[in-house]
DNA sequence: GCGAAGTTCGACATTTTTGACGCAGTCGCG
DNA sequence: CGCGACTGCGTCAAAAATGTCGAACTTCGC
């Protein structure tokens, strides 16, 4: 089995070394960066299992490298940092991190937090390119959409709606759980956010004609929508 | 828009009662559980999105009860406790919790916990995708309904109210505890809205020729309603 | 200035709640 | 024994509450 790819972010080179030190003994293969832009440089080419990176870096600091991470994929990320403030911590778990870490820390605690993350997250399955079900064909890395062979222009919040619901098509997505996923965290109370984007997205979708063909998003009152990709997978 | 449910386990009632002005202010419904034991009982009929519980309990102490928890369920479970060294941190995270917090926290790092939590969460709705019973062929996740291969829309009480039904049929379910369940802990008095849901439920799912076959749902006079879900399961 | 994101608004639909009514069974009483 | 009052149940329909749609308007970043 293919060991845990772990990518550690820190400034001090010491806190590296103990990191790698303890992780590498334990059986999983670290790369470290030092900062966040040669961190996201790192990811291209070696896309880790999970991140661990400080908070206070040069360059680009944890909450800022936390967001890009987010808007291109979901690995795990775990914060690290000496700030014990709550405001802090509110923050960097918003932003999109899984835990957060003040030092100082136990290696022991570290890892059990690393494997209670890992426990709950999608693993590899991210490495999905391409989702092709019923009439749709979404390239995720290029972020390109195909409806019936037919190329339609999505803007990025669209995007990232349409896929989520790919992801779960079929199932009846909650309102809260929708806006959470796409808008993060905080703000989901925001219902009419998605009033707008599914009518967006209805609108573009739909077939030219428009006749009263059923609609590949359909709405469950009180509750959420569901996404019918058409088709095959009814 | 249906609430996120927490189960707060805690035998402190002043530290339960924080937790459930606090979170109830910010949108989630709370039922409490002093102990482990109870907690499971509370688990039973009313499945929460996830699971706060105090370290230190009698009867059942949290350790013990994240354990029972992990062999039938997989929602998540957030420990609280003053105990602040590494050994027992590490033990509940391996037991099966997703985070651990050392109290005394700030409610805000809660919340933000519960959510990044909640975020990567599978949800209890698709947990139990779909429930065969009889005549009946429930998608929990899709929240759709199909009576004897005939899909049927139901609205959203309409839905809860069944689905309930379904998961304890067989068992004659008393007023109170339907109403509690479907409309909440409060409002245990308004038995009409069961005549009235019962009453669109038996419209709905009757066959097309109404002759006088059996009732799915069977009134009880005086105690409550008992759902036969037909062949299989008599 | 432009395009996209975020916000607000009014018309419209659906669901939920409430109240009224009839039916059937029970009980007490003449 | 028969009859009316009472109670719980089922049905219906109007009222109230809440959600949805679609479009237009504002804000923001480049």
């Amino acid at each position: 089995m293919k060991p845990t790819h772990i990518l550690v972010v820190d400034d001090e080179p010491q806190i590296a070394r103990v990191l790698r030190a303890g992780l590498t003994a334990r059986g999983y293969e670290i790369r470290t960066a030092s900062d966040g832009v040669s961190a996201l440089e790192v990811m291209q080419d070696w896309p880790p299992d999970l991140v661990i990176t400080d908070l206070s870096m040069p360059q680009m600091d944890g909450l800022e490298l936390t967001r890009r991470i987010r808007t291109k994929s979901p690995v795990p990320i775990i914060v690290l940092s000496v700030r014990d403030q709550e405001r802090v911590k509110v923050q960097a778990l918003d932003a999109g991190a899984d835990d957060y870490i003040t030092k100082p820390f136990g290696i022991e605690e570290l890892v059990a937090r690393i494997r209670a993350t890992l426990r709950r997250a999608p693993s590899v399955e991210e490495a999905v390119t391409v989702l092709n079900i019923g009439d749709f064909h979404i390239d995720v890395a290029a972020r390109r959409l195909m409806v019936r062979g037919r190329e339609v222009h999505l803007t990025p919040k669209e995007f990232d709606l349409l896929l989520h619901m790919a992801r779960h098509s079929g199932k009846v997505l909650q309102h809260r759980a929708l806006l959470a996923a796409i808008w993060g965290g905080d703000s989901t109370e925001q219902v009419e956010y998605l009033r707008v984007f599914v009518g967006q997205l209805r609108k573009k979708l739909k077939p030219d004609a428009d006749t009263d063909a059923p609609q590949y998003i359909v709405t469950e009152p009180w509750i959420g929508y569901r996404f019918e990709p058409g088709k095959s997978t009814p």
